[in-house]
RNA sequence: UCCGAAGUAGCUCAGUUGGUUAGAGCAUCUGACUGUUAAUCAGAGGGUCGUAGGUUCAAGUCCUACCUUCGGAGCCA
């Protein structure tokens, strides 16, 4: 006797049927009745089919069944499948047998339309729809090409812990724990420092995990735990880590372009912007980057001491907002890197630029169509000294670095990673409007439920 | 944290200068129909108008506070 995976009929497999018997397993998308016939979408996650109940063709009570059905009621349904033009999808089940596993009572999300909040609080139920199993298949594959592509290029996979000792760019932002009798432990923000150590012993390694932000940001681009692939590489310098950013990103929307056309078009998203992200992409200095918001007018909002707001030309130095970077990307239709920005505003393990050391070796991608910074990285600070002077300059508590410090004492070598936020990319390829519709359940500044 | 907007039926919304019994569509229930794709048609049930206080002969509507939600900024992936 197979065992379930292997003997239940998949909608997904149904064209292969036709002419057979089948028993298919799922809940009721939609039901329309039209006197002596019933018409059953039934959904088993893999799609959807229409099935069709003709009452004199069927026993009484099998046809009573049909008609009792409600939106996710659960049902196994015996029936023939054959080739239907007037079926969407160009087949459907005619029933013979319905077997009644649950009626679902007042189901709350209809097919009219429904607000963000109401969605959200029903998010368990609202997974259940086309739009959102297309981004979940989406971001299924997403997370596939990303593991195939690191794995199939030398990358070790090596995870980072989430429960931390200390802050890794600053406390200020960092969920809190009790942990038993060392006092407090962090949730990380990021598997970075680690990721140093775990290439010094690889080569090149990954880190593919949840991370956790505090921040008090309330906008469509931010979740409070998010998952962050970070790659990091021994003797990689800036222009290695942009190299591999740029074939990265290209691998996996060409990836998701080559398997996911159906998901893609129930999303309604327009694949040939996608189609034009191969490489090379677009990439400006930091310097560059300002001197082209200068002359073509994008000006900052400054507050002013009374309150008002002034509009000044942006000034280099500054680190670029939301506005700024959407500015930029509008003459863009592939990702840009921008790399090189100013030593104050990044991060203290970040690398100076032997030529300029006004600039770090910094680089951040920036997806078009509104989509924003997907990527952060940097070739990281190797030298010893250098290193020790950043983290007392930025008030770090040195005790809590020293085996950061060991990477640079035993065996220092240049080295390179970057983190890609996974939703971000999600939202950017399936085109959602907000980054609450990347994760199954997302956690945001004001919504832990469900 | 700051700026802006909104809370009316299970859901999405309308509700005029304050004025009799607060409306519609969808959903639910009953009935009709052999091709529906968010079916259609006929009928029925469904409300502490976010909460508390205030003004008034009279408050869904005006005022105050609070709560909740949404959008944006900063910060970031």
């Amino acid at each position: 006797m197979a065992s379930a995976y292997q003997s239940y009929q998949t909608i997904e497999r149904l064209q292969e049927a036709i002419g057979q018997e089948v028993t298919l397993n799922g809940w009721v998308y939609d039901t329309t009745g039209k006197g002596k016939l019933q018409f059953i979408k039934l959904r088993d996650g893999s799609g959807i089919a229409q099935c069709v109940v003709f009452k004199p063709n069927v026993a009484e009570e099998v046809f009573e069944a049909a008609k009792s059905l409600t939106q996710e009621s659960s049902v196994r349904i015996v029936g023939t499948v054959r080739a239907e033009e007037r079926a969407p999808g160009g087949v459907e089940v005619d029933v013979k047998e319905i077997k009644i596993w649950q009626i679902a009572k007042d189901y709350p999300i209809t097919p009219k339309e429904h607000g963000d909040a109401f969605l959200m609080e029903n998010r368990h139920l609202w997974l259940r729809s086309t739009r959102q199993h297309a981004i979940m298949r989406v971001r299924a594959t997403i997370v596939k090409a990303i593991r195939d592509f690191f794995d199939g290029n030398g990358f070790t996979l090596m995870d980072s812990p989430i429960l931390t000792p200390a802050a890794c760019e600053g406390t200020s932002t960092l969920f809190e724990t009790e942990y038993f009798d060392l006092g407090k432990a962090y949730l990380s923000q990021s598997g970075q420092l680690y990721g140093e150590a775990s290439a010094m012993a690889q080569g090149k390694i990954y880190t593919f995990g949840p991370t956790f932000r505090a921040e008090k940001s309330k906008t469509r681009r931010h979740l409070t735990e998010f998952w962050m692939v970070e790659p990091e590489a021994a003797f990689f310098e800036l222009a290695d880590d942009m190299d591999l950013a740029e074939d990265f990103v290209e691998y996996i929307v060409q990836t998701v372009l080559k398997h996911r056309q159906q998901e893609l078009a129930a999303l309604g998203r327009d694949v040939t912007k996608l189609e034009k992200v191969r490489r090379p992409f677009h990439r400006m200095s930091y310097t560059e980057a300002v001197e082209w918001l200068n002359k073509n007018n994008v000006k900052l909002n400054r507050k002013q001491a009374d309150g008002t707001e002034i509009q000044v030309d942006f000034p280099w130095g500054e680190d670029f907002g939301a506005p700024q970077e959407e500015a930029l990307m509008q003459q863009f239709e592939k990702p840009c890197i921008v790399h090189r920005y100013p030593t104050e505003v990044k991060a203290f393990y970040m690398k100076r630029d032997p030529e300029n050391p006004k600039v770090a070796l910094a680089m951040d991608m920036l997806a078009p169509e509104g989509a924003g910074e997907i990527i952060g990285g940097s070739q990281r600070e190797d030298d010893f000294e250098a290193l020790k002077e950043r983290i007392l300059s930025h008030d770090l508590p040195l005790e809590s670095f020293e085996w950061y410090l060991d990477l640079r004492r035993y065996g220092s070598v240049p080295h390179s990673g970057f983190g890609l936020g996974l939703e971000r990319t999600v939202k950017w390829i399936t085109g959602a409007e907000h980054i609450r519709e990347t994760n199954p359940y997302p956690r945001m500044i004001y919504r832990i439920q469900p």
